[in-house]
DNA sequence: GGATTCACTTGATTGTGGTCAAGCGGGAAA
DNA sequence: TTTCCCGCTTGACCACAATCAAGTGAATCC
């Protein structure tokens, strides 16, 4: 659980995609001050509370970025992963971080304070750009989130997070395989993990999928969308 | 439901939050550029699926922003009110609109072009500022949204939502007034109008609160603050 | 190779909150 | 005043998913 802190290496902030239309200049100076930070596997990086005067940005590794109950309850927001940035909100808005983020395996990340991001946002209208997109992104995977997790039912939950997982690779990829431990993946979809076992098995029984650890086939596409086809309405008539 | 559109007024644009660092110049050119629409009740202004290549601020009136299943439940998310926007996140990621929204009284939005954004904020850099604060603060109130409605329960959530109220009047104002009918706060809520009802009733049956119609008189803020302590843990042992 | 552990599975039971249905009461209009 | 209507309340019932608990199977470690 021990944690370093070093220099940023600039060439590999570059290659971010929120960096990568700046120019090998400001990427030097943004590298120069900020930190990078190796975390090792289950050390907490950001605590519900916490205020930060920075964001950052993952080089390397997984993060689980989540919200607790009182008891213990862990519910996932988001995995993170090497170019996911965290922490932009509370940086603009300066309050308090309402998650919590933790390493899920041994991890980089940099640190880079709020100053300097105003400063090259005030002269690089094309990071303004991607750091609104960053956010949207994120706007809209919560409104996602919401929408999964009010209108729809343990079984829809499930068939809508495979199909999101399927829909990454190419349409005739008729295999896909969880990110993290079923357990991970239950907490993301708000469901204890018995029921999302028993959901994925039910699924199997009725010949649209195949279990093989944490790899799933797909046997049946059409099947598995129309569980979840119409679960949110497009459009209504007034 | 008819809906005329007309010239921006920039005095009263200049009066929203958003826009009162921007010279007046500035002002009057975004005025110039965009249009303002009067909406009138339970008219839509956006669909789910819709693509906008702007967006919009609320002049006058209160929407209604909200998500629907396919058999027409309804969950909302915000209620927005003179000075709020809406669609900023799709207008910047070019996604189609995940949401819905709708007018509850008559209304008036003013429309504003993504280009003409682009130009303020390459040359304004508290324009920017105000922008991702406004976009973070959307972002604190889904993931609070998202802690109510997955880590709390019913007499939470209610109890939650009136200390919510309560906080933006002061410490010794003992009571408040619920914004919309007890269905759209129910809806907010995630519950059932009837669970919402049998809620408050038990609040007031254990002398927490008195109920008078829509305003909510608070008997006792120590009880009610001690069902939703530590219902979102702050932090933990590692 | 056998023990241990962890991730997952499967079964039985329960409880919270949703649904359906009927009843109530205040405000508005005639 | 009477009537209607709408927003809300209250009751009875039910279903979905959580919880508790036991069991399985595959890796890992000695």
């Amino acid at each position: 659980m021990t944690i370093d802190d070093f220099d940023i290496n600039a060439e590999a902030l570059r290659q971010l995609p929120l960096f990568r239309q700046l120019d090998a200049q400001t990427v030097t100076t943004i590298a120069d001050a900020g930190r990078a930070l190796n975390v090792a596997r289950t050390a907490r990086i950001l605590n519900r509370g916490d205020n930060l005067d920075g964001f950052y940005v993952v080089f390397a590794g997984s993060l689980k970025m989540y919200i607790l109950s009182c008891d213990g309850a862990e519910r996932i927001l988001r995995i993170l992963r090497t170019g996911d940035s965290f922490g932009e909100a509370m940086m603009f808005n300066g309050f308090d971080s309402p998650v919590f983020v933790d390493a899920l395996t041994d991890s980089q990340v940099a640190y880079i304070p709020h100053r300097l991001v105003a400063d090259v946002l005030a002269q690089n209208p094309v990071f303004i750009e991607s750091m609104f997109r960053g956010m949207s992104r994120l706007l809209l995977d919560f409104v996602r989130d919401i929408e999964s997790c009010c209108l729809m039912n343990a079984k829809q939950r499930t068939v809508a997070y495979l199909l999101r997982l399927a829909e990454h690779r190419g349409p005739h990829d008729q295999q896909v395989t969880l990110p993290a431990s079923k357990w991970v993946v239950a907490s993301m979809l708000n469901l204890a993990p018995e029921t999302f076992s028993r959901e994925l098995h039910r699924l199997q029984a009725d010949g649209l999928i195949e279990i093989v650890r944490r790899t799933i086939h797909v046997r049946d596409m059409t099947g598995l969308m129309e569980i979840v086809d119409g679960a949110a309405a497009v459009s209504v008539a007034t």
